[in-house]
DNA sequence: TATTAAACGAGACGGTACGTCACGTCTTTGC
DNA sequence: GCAAAGACGTGACGTACCGTCTCGTTTAATA
């Protein structure tokens, strides 16, 4: 604050020559986080994004061809506030930390807004289907993915199991998110936990 | 068909009196549906479906005030074509047929898109959000949560379940519509079904 | 002015049903004849005739497809102080009536500026050199052409040279406005008449 | 032209020191004058300039620091192939010869189209105003002026005339050359040379 | 021989304008 | 009173150029 970065009107922030000013960088994705948390999706937009972050229209594209693009980047940018993988010790507790944590951190911080915005994006555009599917998701999975695959050592869960598991856990994390039911609901995520811990995909019925 | 009636320019469609027009109803449906099919959520709008139907965008603003209803409606016009509550006799066939046959509808219909375009608009929109979660969803959701109610009842799984379980798959089939990856993947189909018809939320893990 | 008609922000000025609004067509030509007159060609754009006519770009597009259009539009409103064939009796009279009238019309009136903005306009677009040539000339040159063929009538000239002398004396005039120097040069507009209305081409140099 | 001087990748072209690099200069002009030519004054930019002369915009405008600049200056570098005064021996002879000489060289070499586009940047801009008035003009207006110069002398036109008979001349020019007319039409040119060569500012008229 | 100084290419920068599209509202005319 | 028609102001879209800037390199002239 006491430096007043990314005031529009400032100081003016040019070219540092033929590369990318990082300082602009960080105004650029600074405004973009902070527009989608007031305005959401459809209050998004490039003009203003440029308008607060004091950059030219040109500058946002040559960096950030698409939208998506800049939803990744903004995302990328916060998730250091939330990296924790548990390790409670058995998978029941590490889903509860995690999925706690999770939507703890898309509630109260710009990120929940900028997975919104980068899954509905990506229902109109090919690219950004694309970015969410090969680039998004496998890295946002990647923690989840490593509290199964201890389960599965430690035998709680079968190991072939851990990619479905995956799925059907964060296709509910979405679901809630999407439809904006992502209050801290302990006793829903309790349950949730306690029922993924206990699947079996080996039972009988086969 | 043989009058022509969703033709742009075929023939002059005027009003009908004081009342509403089935006609121009049936001519916005139909445009929007075939808009969504075509282009997807990005490349519908309102002003293309007025041109489409031959209608007025005032007619189309009077009848459905924001997009989020046009979709609904869209959708609610197609779901004819899948209602279909498989009674296969045990959870993991009913929980097959169901979802082979929902991916199916979602592929080779525009229902797909649809459903896309809602959840794309419901993260932009207030009044799309709550048409999502309070409307759309649930009456989506019923066969389902029948097929798992019934399931409760011959014992396959916990009554106290039903609704956990229900929001597990309804994610699972939510995250793989959104990131576009609903082919006739008749092994993940069976996998996901297998797990699912095993969790069991009593385990002694408490 | 006591109606403030062209103020940005005084009142809305929406459309008034499936026509073109004529406040807005006159709001939209006072702006850009004004601008031309304040910034010249140079700092003429159809964003800035937009913001002072408190006009929409797509409206201002509809009816000028191209700036050429537009300058057409504003010469075109500001001519009626400018039509005067003198009819002083004999040829070269006539010129100087017209000529320094047309100079004065240049000058004091934004028309000066505007057929400027064509004339340069045209150089880079077929579109306005079109407009130009076969619409704006030709009217334009109208009054100038009657002068010489009523010198012709009375036998001052032969009517055989009308065209070609009518190219000298326009020619003479754009060379003038086009360098800028229209300056109420008593003296020169004298000595071009007089030469003007001594030019025979029937002389003996065959 | 064996060492692919203007090429844009050919070999890379860098400083040679504290001084102006005479092959960037050649490689600007060519590369100015084949984008006029081209693309004409609309089309024209400093940015594609520097593109195709493997230039950098700063070197460009340190040269030349308004288009106008560029202009003359590329203007200039044609002029060689358009010096000829005829010296025809009467003055509707050279007159003709002038004309059709200079017609051709507007039509033929990139030179009409920097013309066109030094009057259109001079209706815009200052600078580029008194450019094209205080030093492009009277340069080209020389031979021409010779040409009047020596009728006088012959005794074929009054010496008071010359410099009036000078400006409907180049008027004349202009105009044809600004609104794309300067066919080689040998009609015009002769009939406009027998009635200049005939006029006479003294005739009774006074 | 080492240093200085200027010109060079490259290209990023904040801006502005471009011309188009969609938004949602409005008014008129005809059924 | 509804429907078609379509104009309206608004504002975002993505692109092109503007003219300025800072870079790191290259070369010639100077010390």
């Amino acid at each position: 604050m006491s430096e007043d970065d990314e005031a529009p009107r400032g100081r003016r922030r040019g070219s540092i020559g033929a590369r990318r000013n990082p300082e602009t960088e960080a105004a650029v994705l600074m405004a973009a986080q902070a527009l989608l948390a007031e305005k959401g999706y459809a209050g998004f937009s490039i003009d203003e994004v440029a308008r607060r972050a004091g950059a030219g229209k040109p500058t946002i594209y040559r960096w950030w061809p698409t939208k998506a693009d800049l939803f990744v980047a903004v995302y990328e940018q916060d998730k250091a506030a939330f990296v924790a993988d548990p390790h409670a010790g058995d998978l029941k507790s590490d889903l509860i930390a995690y999925t706690r944590a999770l939507w703890t951190f898309w509630r109260d911080s710009p990120a929940g807004c900028t997975f919104r915005a980068l899954v509905a994006e990506a229902q109109g555009s090919k690219a950004a289907l694309a970015a969410l599917r090969d680039k998004f998701l496998p890295e946002r999975v990647r923690t989840l993915r490593n509290i199964f695959a201890r389960a599965a050592v430690r035998g709680e869960i079968d190991a072939a199991d851990v990619e479905a598991l995956l799925e059907l856990y964060v296709g509910f994390n979405w679901l809630r998110m999407l439809t904006d039911r992502i209050a801290d609901d302990k006793a829903a995520v309790d349950r949730m936990a306690r029922l993924i811990a206990g699947a079996r995909g080996d039972r009988k019925a086969g």
